[in-house]
DNA sequence: AGGTATTACGCAACCGATTGCATAACTATA
DNA sequence: TATAGTTATGCAATCGGTTGCGTAATACCT
């Protein structure tokens, strides 16, 4: 077969040295022209590639970048993807994804694995119950990126990548009680989570201002899966509180309670407004098409890979790391108009 | 800082080679259990880390399999990959992703790219224009296990995991014959793929096994994009053909068709039945409800895993490459019922 | 032409493992 | 105890680049 040639064969050939013809690859200032010609027209010919092994082992880098996410099968988190995965690309990075599945445990076996693998840097989604961060300080300590997405801790040195959910989260109750709603409830996601917490903090904010009451019925925390649809409905109906309007936190969960409730002859709007989170395609396919909160999730994953890749270059200091918050979007459709 | 400790540092502390030490490490039968030991315990006092790059570049293997897919914000896609993930990840290997965003000449650059950094496989659902598959001849030379999973080709000795898209067509279509359609709609994505002609296949057998009859009016072509749905509405609306079924080529599309059909005063299913395909969760979630074809993804995410591992491990003979099919699922809902 | 500054290149160490082959140490057998 | 047979280890080459340092070669100047 054809055996891969290296710069050894290159040198042997033109009669330099190996180091002459590692540099000339690499455009390297000392080389006169010429021969950085001939050694690239010659390795063009006998068809050399570089041997990533070899320049990883001898820079000790890896030119990847390394993802944890909870879930791939999020339209949500594959969004975010999308845009690291093209930002990355476009600057010559891989990327090594893995899922965490919503476990801490996993996130820490996936975090350790990916620093043994030498990823370059880390980009991090938190996993559901991750409430300890001790498997991330080899990267601190080694300075590798560390920047967290949308589910974000605050540990020093790193960057995150969130939007505003609390200011978001006011919007929407707001919005609510614009149309006329009085007994709010806010059906969350995991309050150990900085996006869910604080879209409760601008939930409550919306309603004091308006001096509607909360207490603990107003709060339904759940895990957002199909099957915990039912308790939802569960808790609607028979609280005694007489809700007419509901802040979901994602649109997938806002969409199953939207079919269920018109199964028990509520009517939406009417009866029951409605606000989910996200803007997920699925959000203006339901009958009523449903109002959310547009959450960026691609121009998120195309500045966490912007952030990754300047940090990588240097061009940002990374001692200087930031807070990015993108703007979110108040969508009003049929479900929430009164 | 604490510099990193090598095997060499350990031979030194310990009195032995770096030989030696590499083999306890590596659980190597001719190294005594006394030395071994010896080796591991000093080795985890000392907090030894092995270091990748220096194993890829002796072994000329990476660990990692590479995954090039057309889109990562999928909802199908991403859940293939969460079954591809979990695989890969419990079988101790790293799994590199990118998007040809449906683009020959990006996936081309991508499978260039993935070989050029080593991974040990490659698993590909092809792009949407992908017309030449040269690009995969390094794999392919080189013993690369090379396998496609729903968007394939036949290449020699690479595995394919599909589901049987002609009678998935077929079943599809006489459904809604049994329904009592008489003027039948394909509405198909690029018919260069095999998802979408097999389907037109079984979709043509169908039809021509019930009498009915097939002509180009009966088959539109489309991007599936959101924005041609106005395109297919006018199709149905304006050919003058009466159409009562359409079978469509994905859930969303089938969605938006939907939607749209309905506000131009169609009755679903009374003047028209629709059947999608995939068993995306919109799927359940739309009104009517929307029947369809179910697409394992995670399954055949799973299964892609589960093959690359065992070409990977050697336990099945790389030149009898195989190809899966896996079961599909017509699931009935509102939209096509009588 | 002689001296100095540049430029272009070679040498060889280094990155951190793996591994075929040789051999020392130890066991078992006669 | 000498000898053959195992078993456990060391040696050193190898994987394929990168890079600091030294110097030969060429250019520039007076």
């Amino acid at each position: 077969m054809d055996k891969r040639i290296t710069i050894y064969d290159l040198a042997k050939t033109l009669g330099v040295s190996a180091g002459t013809v590692s540099r000339s690859l690499n455009d390297h200032p000392s080389i006169s022209q010429k021969t950085k010609d001939r050694v690239i027209s010659k390795a063009n010919e006998l068809g050399y590639k570089t041997n990533k092994f070899a320049v990883n082992l001898s820079k000790q880098k890896s030119n990847t970048i390394g993802v944890i996410v909870p879930k791939l099968n999020s339209i949500f988190m594959s969004t975010v993807l999308a845009g690291i995965e093209k930002i990355a690309n476009e600057a010559g990075y891989n990327l090594i994804i893995s899922q965490s599945l919503e476990s801490m445990e996993k996130e820490k076996i996936n975090a350790k694995t990916l620093y043994d693998s030498g990823v370059d840097a880390l980009l991090v989604s938190l996993a559901y119950d991750t409430s300890n961060f001790d498997h991330f300080a080899n990267y601190i300590k080694n300075k590798i990126p560390l920047i967290f997405i949308d589910r974000v801790t605050n540990l020093p040195n790193c960057s995150t990548i969130i939007i505003d959910n609390k200011l978001a989260g006011f919007v929407a109750t707001e919005h609510l009680i614009a149309q006329g709603c009085k007994n709010l409830l806010y059906i969350s996601g995991n309050l150990k989570q900085n996006v869910y917490s604080e879209r409760l903090k601008g939930f409550q904010e919306a309603v004091a201002k308006h001096n509607l009451i909360f207490n603990n019925a107003n709060l339904l925390e759940s895990d957002l899966s199909p099957g915990s649809v039912k308790q939802a409905i569960t808790h609607i109906k028979d609280t005694g509180i007489p809700f007419d309007g509901l802040f979901v936190a994602n649109d997938s969960f806002a969409a199953h309670c939207l079919k269920e409730l018109k199964k028990e002859n509520y009517k939406i709007p009417q009866d029951i407004k409605i606000v989910g989170f996200n803007n997920d395609p699925i959000s203006d396919l339901v009958t009523p098409t449903l109002s959310t909160i547009n959450y960026p999730g691609y121009e998120m994953g195309i500045l966490a890979g912007q952030s990754v890749i300047s940090q990588l270059n240097g061009s940002i200091d990374f001692q200087a790391a930031n807070s990015i918050t993108l703007r979110h979007e108040l969508i009003i459709r049929e479900s929430s108009l009164k």
